[in-house]
Order: C-alpha cells, then sequence, then structure tokens
DNA sequence: AAATTAATGTTATATTGTAACACCTTTTGT
DNA sequence: ACAAAAGGTGTTACAATATAACATTAATTT
C-alpha cells in the first residue's frame, strides 16, 4: 500500500515535500521530452503548498500574485492540464480541485480521502483495492481503463476534536 | 452483489425499469413523510428514461418540452437535490450529471462504471469492495462518511465494437 | 537567421450552479 | 370552513467553473 496519509494529515518539513516533488517532475518532464515552463512550476508549486486541493480559479488568484502579473483562466487550465497529462497531478471531480500527486510515477488508482470538515486530502494508492474493482469489472464485462475513487469522512485530527468537543 | 450492469448494457423492457422505480420512489417519499410532485416525479422519468446520465441543463430542456412550459435552472436543482437526498438519484460529479438509483433503499457504495465510449453508466454495489475500502480507511485513521467511486472504460458492446473495428 | 513548433496572452463566451424574493399550494390547527 | 403556517415553484439576476479562437511571444530546429 502507497499512502501520503501520514504527510497529510501530520505536521512535518513540508518545504522539503514541494522540492521533492518539483525535482521529481523536472526528471519525468526531460524524461518525456516536455518543458517545464515558469508557469508550470509555478501551479505545481502552488498546489503541492498544502495537503488541500486549489481550484482553478484560486490558483489564478495565488499565480497572480506569485508571478506579480495578471493570469487568465485560460494560462491556469493549461498549465492544470498539462501537469493533468504528466500525472503530476489529479483532478478531484467533486470539489473542482486539483492537487499534487505525491507517487506520480508509479501506476496507481487515484484513490482521495477527503475531509469533510478540513478540507484536506490524502491519496493512497492500494493494490489489492485495484484488483478487486478489476475483477467486479471483469465480472460484468467492463473493461476498465481508468479510476477515480473518493471517499469523503474525516481525517484524524478532526476525527479527534470532535470527539472532544462532543465529550463537554 | 448488487449490479445493473444487465440491464444498463443490454436491450431490455425498459418501461418496467421506469415504472418500477417510480412506484419505489413513491413508497419511499410516503414512508419519509415527504412530496412526490409533478415536477420531482418528471424529473425522476426522465433521468429514468435511459442508462445515460442527464446534465442539469438538458433535463431543463426535457423537462420543458415535457410539461410544455419554460423552465428555469432553480426548479431542476431542487428536484435534483430533492432526489439526491432521498436517494433516489446520483451525481456523477466527474460528468456533473445526474442518474437514477436502481437500488435506493439499500446501503450501497456508489460504485459506478462509466462508459467513455458511449456514456452509459451501469452501477454496483458490493460488500466486498466496501469492506476493503473500510479497512484501508481505518489503517490511516480515516473516518469514512461516504463515497463515490468512478470507473471509467468500455462497457460490454462498445469493447465489443472495438474489437471487431480492430480486426477489420 | 529564417522557419517551425510550442507556449502564453487576450478577449469573449459557454456551461454549470445559486441567491434572493415573490407567489402559489398544501397541510395543520382551531 | 377558515386562517396561519409550511412547503414548493416561478422569476430574475448573478456567481463559479471552463473553453474557443485568434494574436503574440519564446524556444527549437534547420
Amino acid at each position: 500500500m502507497l499512502t501520503n496519509s501520514r504527510p497529510a494529515y501530520q505536521p512535518h518539513d513540508h518545504d522539503r515535500c514541494i522540492k521533492a516533488a518539483l525535482t521529481l517532475a523536472q526528471d519525468i518532464c526531460i524524461e518525456q521530452n516536455q518543458r517545464m515552463t515558469t508557469t508550470r512550476e509555478s501551479v505545481l508549486r502552488l498546489l503541492w503548498q498544502s495537503h488541500k486541493p486549489l481550484g482553478a480559479y484560486q490558483l489564478q488568484d495565488q499565480l497572480a500574485k506569485l508571478l506579480d502579473k495578471p493570469i487568465a483562466p485560460p494560462t491556469v487550465y493549461r498549465a492544470v492540464e498539462f501537469l493533468l497529462q504528466l500525472g503530476l497531478i489529479h483532478r478531484l471531480p467533486s470539489l473542482n480541485a486539483y492537487i499534487g500527486c505525491p507517487f506520480p510515477n508509479s501506476e496507481h488508482s487515484n484513490l482521495f480521502m477527503i475531509c469533510t470538515e478540513c478540507g484536506s486530502v490524502a491519496e493512497m494508492a492500494d493494490n489489492t483495492i485495484s484488483n478487486m474493482l478489476q475483477s467486479a469489472s471483469d465480472k460484468v464485462n467492463f473493461t476498465l481503463q481508468r479510476q477515480c475513487l473518493e471517499l469523503f469522512g474525516l481525517c484524524p485530527q478532526c476525527c479527534e476534536h470532535q470527539e472532544t468537543a462532543n465529550n463537554e
């Protein structure tokens, strides 16, 4: 099982997270003969700034500030599209938002645990689950190509807070 | 395992599907002391018309024709909201679209198999999968509340078509 | 350096979803 | 049966998300 639930949910040296993600992204770009431009890298950096997903228009605002110039929606969507195709980020359809992928170079099943309280998102990749979905698909003759699994609930922190709140 | 993949993918007496769904919806409304109005029933009927999901504005058009009067977006969204809350329909976040739920009164896991070719959607409920997601959540201390699982691929028909096309 | 390709800027607009308030219809209590 | 209350719909306006089309600039190739 592959997951970033530890770092997503707990305090840690996040600058290292970001740096690692950006370096890896660079490598992947070179490998695939793609260009990691300033805009694209900035968007990726912003999506790694926290473990909470950002919408396109939040990205627009933050990108405008970061680059200190006006940014129009297409710029954001293009960068996002590029990063999606390289598997460097994911789109969370139920939130209309985007988040950095913690393991971009490994095949995985796009399983997200979304905290309904604080909005944090952790990703998990689990072969057992993938295999099970594959065989469930087989059973009904569905040719599985790709998947997006969104789980909603409470992250460890928020769950604890709620419990203590209830006990008062 | 509970699934509507057979009827979703194969020709069948769909009028009976619709009728059954509407009757069941009526029962659930009475049980929950809610009102199944003309608008709501029409929307439900439209969402059962085919095994393909409809967007809000497609619903708007079709509802306007069906009721022969102009319909504004809020009317659609209200009906949809109502049906969602009763569990009579689902929203497919990746498609911004809605579809009738084939087993509205049973707890289930919202697993959809979306054909990327023809757009048909089948739903499946499988305890093994639910349990597995539950235990995966437990492992990282995530308190699972609800889930939405979207699988993308080819339905049996479209898969077959593609194969024969490739063999020519 | 010119030609080509890739990326970005810019404007306008399409699509999806809501807020707010007026009006009507059904239910409830007397 | 009637008034009051609650629930549902109509209407207008607008917010939020996403894309099309074309002009311009930057990078790469020849």
